[in-house]
DNA sequence: AAGAAGTCCTGGGCGC
DNA sequence: TGCGCCCAGGACTTCT
């Protein structure tokens, strides 16, 4: 589940092995996955561009290329972006290879499909809604207290529904929202806007924290994650709750409950995380 | 209009 | 042993 500390991980590993190089020629095997344009275009625009710089928005990868357009790619569940050398076997459920300059792979392998490929022209309105309707990078410096507790305030939702919604704050899912919550001390289902000046502190302090010790651990490989040189994270050696329901608590030893909260999974402590 | 629910997809874990 | 069932969940679409 590549959430931003994953993403920024792959785009880390990945920069320096693609940026200067050409894409010579694009296989698609599961056309599915490349939402626009259509395949023919798809392999015609990319062909001869120079991979100029690899950045991230959210969850989104975004590779700037040299005619003015961008290929972005959204890992979503199970995507992963592996460079390898030409003639390495490809692995089950590859659905497209970049050929790059100087003998190199670019490999988008993805078990459910649900990933998301677009070629999109620089400074087109609408070519992508989901990316450009992100929120704030929680690392970023737009990101303050203040901004959080504003968009807390105008929220009818829970504050776990309010973590995982993309145009709130851009990049945290499911895994990081848990461990977020617990660190901060707040149960998932209390109201956002009910969150009062202090705790809006503490969260925002929370959100920053823990991405910031996952990019450090090279993100949380819990099923399928792999970075762009095929290599584990190490944070699931650290998550405090995601994925630990029924388990006592790290804190205080009594058991995590496990409940859907908007439509996820979502552990929590009974006993620390108070409405 | 905002929020909730359904949709996509496959592998792994479970019960019988 | 093997089959069927359910679960995992990010963003998009559809419904209320």
């Amino acid at each position: 589940m590549p959430e931003l500390p994953e993403v920024e991980t792959v785009r880390r590993t990945l920069e320096p092995l693609v940026a200067g190089r050409t894409i010579r020629r694009t296989d698609i095997y599961y056309g599915g996955i490349i939402k626009a344009p259509d395949q023919d275009s798809f392999r015609e625009r990319l062909a001869g561009q120079r991979i100029q710089a690899v950045e991230r928005r959210g969850k989104y990868l975004l590779f700037r290329l040299d005619g003015k357009q961008t290929l972005i790619i959204h890992l979503r569940m199970t995507g992963q972006l592996v460079a390898c050398e030409a003639g390495v076997p490809p692995a089950a459920h590859t659905h497209l290879v970049f050929h790059l300059s100087d003998g190199l792979e670019l490999r988008f392998v993805d078990i459910r499909k649900f990933g998301l490929v677009y070629l999109a022209p620089d400074g087109v309105p609408g070519a992508v809604k989901g990316l450009e309707a992100l929120g704030p990078e929680p690392l970023g410096q737009e990101f303050t207290i203040s901004c959080l507790t504003e968009r807390l305030r105008r929220k009818k939702c829970n504050v776990k529904a309010f973590l995982l919604d993309q145009t709130q704050i851009a990049g945290i899912g499911n895994i990081y929202a848990d461990e977020i919550l617990f660190a901060a001390r707040l149960h998932p289902e209390k109201p956002a806007a009910e969150i009062g000046p202090a705790e809006a502190a503490d969260l925002h302090q929370a959100i920053r924290a823990k991405l910031r010790e996952a990019i450090d651990c090279r993100g949380t490989s819990f099923r399928n994650y792999i970075d762009a040189r095929g290599e584990k994270g190490g944070f699931q050696h650290r998550l405090a709750v995601y994925g630990r329901g029924g388990k006592p608590c790290p804190r205080c030893g009594r058991l995590l409950v496990k409940k859907k909260i908007a439509g996820r999974g979502s552990v929590f402590c009974p006993d620390c995380q108070r409405l």
